[in-house]
RNA sequence: GUGACCGUAGCUCAGUUGGUUAGAGCACCUGGUUGUGGUCCAGGGGGUCGGGGGUUCGAAUCCCCUCGGUCACCCCA
């Protein structure tokens, strides 16, 4: 029998960890550092959870099960559901605004493909309590803060942003009424999916000729620099403000923040699920070669759907799939990702070989981290190899002589002789 | 879940119109050059050719099923 990895799961081998925690450290230093707090929440949860925000059709792309007391159960999807249940259960004693994060490990239950497996790790950050279009800026910067910490510029990957309102107001002055207002959101996402004619049929169904679908098709495949919101007004035919108040608004927060660069607005940006009320945005690769880096935006309903208080709530999500590709593509994965040794000890003759517990014990209870040769072999050639395979900073050669080793600096080369108690000090300088 | 393409050592692949004990490089392990590092030399472990069934005297090679991978659709919370 042959036992294997579940289709679009991973083995994490030491390699794999250590690129998984330099990207879950790197999320963490970032959320820390723009005042967010971690939070986490139970890797399954109740499958009605699920329903609330998603309805019946969810069911079928999570993996759910039934426990032994007949309970519906799934592992989670998404962390926002979850996010919702926690913020609506002590809502009244969280000091506001909330500002969360959390790294949480997903499972959906899809076809895996490029960018998209079953199980994987998401960076989400929330604000909670505070109205746009503070909020909303505050974390896209953090989005941003989070690409160029990894090595990314606005010349590889862009913030592209919507709003939900704007829109509404376009499509509500071509004809669109209320009630097919959704339709429309779909049609718009589906736009490069379905054949041209199908296109024009929904349109016709949303009460459209051809000629004003085509005029605000064009519209919205167009791409408007974030420092020049005017040129966008032009376009739709807007030149009165207040239809693009909101987008204005928080373009001059983002320009305040000093991200406007990595920034664009794009009218075609619409993000799926109907519960985004406001801003919506999603981080592209320039070159388009991968999916979405990240979505998020605004949804200030949902916290009331979980039963908790009325409140503005904005977030976004960022999976490791994408994001390892892109930084692959852009060659920006670092030479050194795991933890480098500080030393690496060898004996180099029969005499030294009982020195060197005490010497690793005494250097590793000083807080370094160390390394030794479990080899027989006293060839110091072959130990030194080792030394600088595992990339250790310095290697440290014990002999017969008990007072004093060879310190031995692996990127320079430069060695000296240094007394064995103050190998430490000597490192740490 | 639907469709298309793919599947030989840990990795990248070779394997002649189906023919005898399935190979290379890298990686890994051991030893040597009688104490200074990503060399060099020698040796070694590791594959029931994704798995199962069929055709054939004979299958890594042809056919079917299945599992997995890749890509598109669905969906993207």
């Amino acid at each position: 029998m042959r036992l294997q990895a579940p289709k679009g799961t991973r083995d994490f081998y030491p390699d794999d960890c250590a690129w998984r925690s330099y990207l879950l450290d790197a999320w963490r230093r970032v959320s820390v550092r723009n005042g967010f707090e971690q939070v986490d929440g139970p890797i399954f949860e109740t499958l009605d959870l699920y329903k609330v925000k998603s309805g019946e059709g969810i069911v079928s792309e999570l993996f759910h099960f039934t426990d032994r007391g007949e309970r519906e159960l799934a592992i989670r999807p998404e962390f926002t559901p979850t996010l919702a249940r926690m913020v609506a259960e002590k809502a009244s004693s969280l000091p506001r605004p909330i500002k969360w994060f959390c790294t949480p490990n997903l499972c959906r239950a899809e076809r895996p493909q490029r960018g998209r497996l079953r199980e994987f790790w998401q960076w989400n950050i929330d604000i909670l309590g505070l109205e746009p279009p503070l909020a909303d800026a505050e974390c896209i910067f953090t989005a941003i803060d989070l690409l160029a910490e990894l090595g990314l510029t606005p010349e590889q990957v862009r913030v592209r942003i919507s709003h939900r309102a704007t829109v509404k107001h376009i499509l509500s002055r071509i004809g669109v009424s209320d009630d097919k207002m959704l339709d429309a959101f779909n049609l718009l996402d589906r736009r490069d999916k379905v054949p041209p004619d199908e296109f024009t049929k929904g349109a016709a169904a949303l009460g459209l000729d051809e000629p004003t679908v085509a005029r605000f098709d064009q519209t919205c495949r167009r791409r408007y620099d974030a420092n020049d919101l005017a040129h966008l007004r032009r376009s739709i035919g807007m030149e009165d403000d207040s239809d693009t108040d909101e987008l204005g608004a928080l373009n001059e927060q983002l320009k305040a923040f000093g991200v406007a660069d990595w920034c664009e607005y794009d009218l075609g940006i619409v993000r799926g699920l109907a519960y985004y009320t406001g801003t919506v945005f999603e981080v592209h690769e320039v070159s388009g070669a991968e999916r979405a880096m990240a979505g998020g935006g605004r949804y200030d309903q949902l916290i009331e759907l979980f039963g908790g208080p009325s409140m503005p709530a904005v977030g976004l999500g960022m999976g490791d799939v994408v994001l390892t590709n892109v930084l692959i593509d852009k060659k920006l994965i670092p030479s050194q990702y795991a933890p480098r040794p500080d030393a690496f000890v060898l004996a180099a003759s029969e005499g030294a070989v009982a020195q060197l517990p005490g010497v690793v014990a005494s250097l590793r209870r000083s807080g370094l981290h160390v390394r030794m040769s479990y080899k027989a072999t006293r060839n110091v050639g072959k130990l030194l190899k080792d030394a600088s395979g595992c990339k250790a900073r310095y290697a440290i050669i014990l002999s017969d002589d008990t007072d004093a080793a060879q310190l031995k600096c692996l990127d320079t080369g430069e060695q000296r002789d240094v007394a064995i108690t103050q190998l430490a000090k000597e490192m740490k300088q």
